[in-house]
RNA sequence: CGGGCCGGAGUAUGCCGGUAGUACAUCUGCUUUGGGAGCAGACAGACCGAGUUCAAUUCUCGGCGGCCCGACCA
């Protein structure tokens, strides 16, 4: 894509209302706009990256097995009074609405009632399953403090992956898949050293859960990392005895770390089931509810955390696997001059062998296009100079690390 | 939800009870082009309401909005 088409400015100094270093470099190098506390847009560069993390995500969910759907945002009450959850005593961050002729509706939090209920109509025999069912799609959560850009907002896309299985084992099976999915998730987004299974808090579900969290300062939670397990304990349920005897962890030599929760994934078992009335027949023929779990990822977070994580003093720094493009064509030339001429082909080349360039053929100075691609963080960058007309060798230079190799055309398009 | 700080050109800020200043951005012209260029000119601004006062952007109160700390995060 040519830079001179790109609507979105970068900006030299970080907004006065973000404090968050993730929201102040992507709104700085024009990746999100804030419109309120807690709720962003995604500019044309923040969206490929959010789309790569998403991709990347939808891979690992059909690789064991996941069905992509899309649920809507709107939810029937009804449903939801039937598991529970309505109540704004039981769940607090509801957004609530009316139609105009009265009746109420909710802006749906998650998707637990909504898919239970659709699956009842899908789902009647041992036959039937296992299935695990997932969908990218807005949540919206009353927050009653958003914070720390756009690692908590009010509104966000959620990767929500729901299991529906026979029974525990089987169910404990998946789970272990889901786990080792969402394992590779993080690895592939480069946040895999980073980031802990952990025990937390099951909530009203089951005794425990499991937090994917990454250590990083400006985190919220804090968690307690066994490093030779790869496993961490929440601090919510740090004093539990019990966590120790179910997960081997050694409580003396834990170390305490500063999290982001990347992800979580919980055992429901037949709550929803059997609140809805899922459940199917067996080989006798008995009735028996459908063993269910749930397993979300934020891509937003992920994004944010990235930013977090590997931003430098000059702007962001992506992961290749996450970039908005895999290079940054800067063009020194004026308008229509043999240096620009010598870029222009080189981005046709590069076009056609398939590369994602971002070009800069803006008519703006040398300084001021360096100091933007380091604030958009785009991994590779080539220069097109005068020496590179005169010689034939383009600058080559990584952005994470400032390293800079001279490359020829050919070798540019290999 | 409790507490604190804040609200001014598109963005970021200085000063101030009496004429709203600066930088960047934008526009025009000339000069520039390997690290957010220079000069000259132009456009452009006080969240809303009430109160105090001769006079309020400035002080007081309320509302709305934003950030931070804490609680909360099913």
């Amino acid at each position: 894509m040519r830079q001179s088409k790109l609507f979105t400015r970068t900006r030299r100094e970080a907004p006065s209302d973000e404090v968050a270093k993730n929201a102040q470099l992507l709104v700085r190098a024009g990746y999100i706009h804030k419109e309120m506390a807690g709720v962003y847009d995604f500019l044309p560069l923040g969206l490929r990256t959010l789309n790569k993390i998403i991709a990347i995500i939808r891979e690992e969910m059909n690789a064991i097995g996941g069905e992509e759907i899309l649920l809507t945002t709107l939810q029937n009450p009804e449903i939801w009074k039937k598991s529970g959850r309505w109540d704004d005593a039981v769940v607090d961050v509801w957004f609530k609405t009316h139609l105009k002729n009265g009746s109420e509706l909710g802006l749906g939090n998650t998707h637990e009632e909504a898919l239970t209920a659709l699956m009842t109509e899908h789902i009647s025999s041992y036959k039937d399953l296992p299935r695990y069912v997932y969908q990218f799609q807005n949540k919206f959560r009353n927050e009653t403090r958003a914070k720390s850009g756009i690692m908590r907002t009010r509104e966000f896309i959620m990767k929500d992956l729901y299991s529906f299985s026979k029974d525990a084992d089987s169910h404990k099976e998946f789970y272990e898949k889901a786990a080792t999915a969402y394992e590779s998730i993080f690895k592939r987004v480069g946040i895999g050293e980073k980031t802990y299974r952990t025990f937390a808090s099951g909530g009203s579900f089951s005794k425990y859960s499991h937090e994917y969290q990454t250590v990083c300062d400006a985190g919220e939670d804090t968690i307690y990392i066994d490093e030779s397990k790869r496993l961490a304990v929440n601090k919510e349920v740090y004093e539990d005895p019990e966590v120790y005897t179910t997960s081997g962890i050694d409580k003396a030599g834990l170390k305490e770390a500063k999290t982001i929760e990347v992800g979580n994934i919980f055992t429901l078992g037949t709550r929803f089931s059997d609140a809805l009335g899922l459940s199917y027949k067996d080989a006798e023929g008995k009735a028996t509810p459908v063993f269910m779990g749930s397993y979300g990822i934020g891509p937003g977070r992920l994004m944010g955390t990235i930013v977090e994580l590997m931003a430098d003093e000059k702007g962001l720094v992506w992961p290749e696997t996450v970039a908005p493009f895999a290079v940054h064509l800067v063009s020194l030339g004026k308008l229509g001059d043999e240096v620009s001429q010598v870029a222009d082909a080189l981005y046709e080349d590069l076009m056609k062998a398939g590369v994602e360039v971002l070009y800069d053929d803006r008519d703006t100075s040398a300084g001021q296009k360096f100091a933007e691609s380091d604030l958009i963080g785009i991994p590779k960058r080539i220069v097109v100079g005068k020496d590179a007309v005169a010689t034939g060798s383009f600058e080559v230079v990584e952005r994470a690390t400032g390293t800079v190799v001279k490359k020829t055309r050919a070798e540019l398009l290999a």
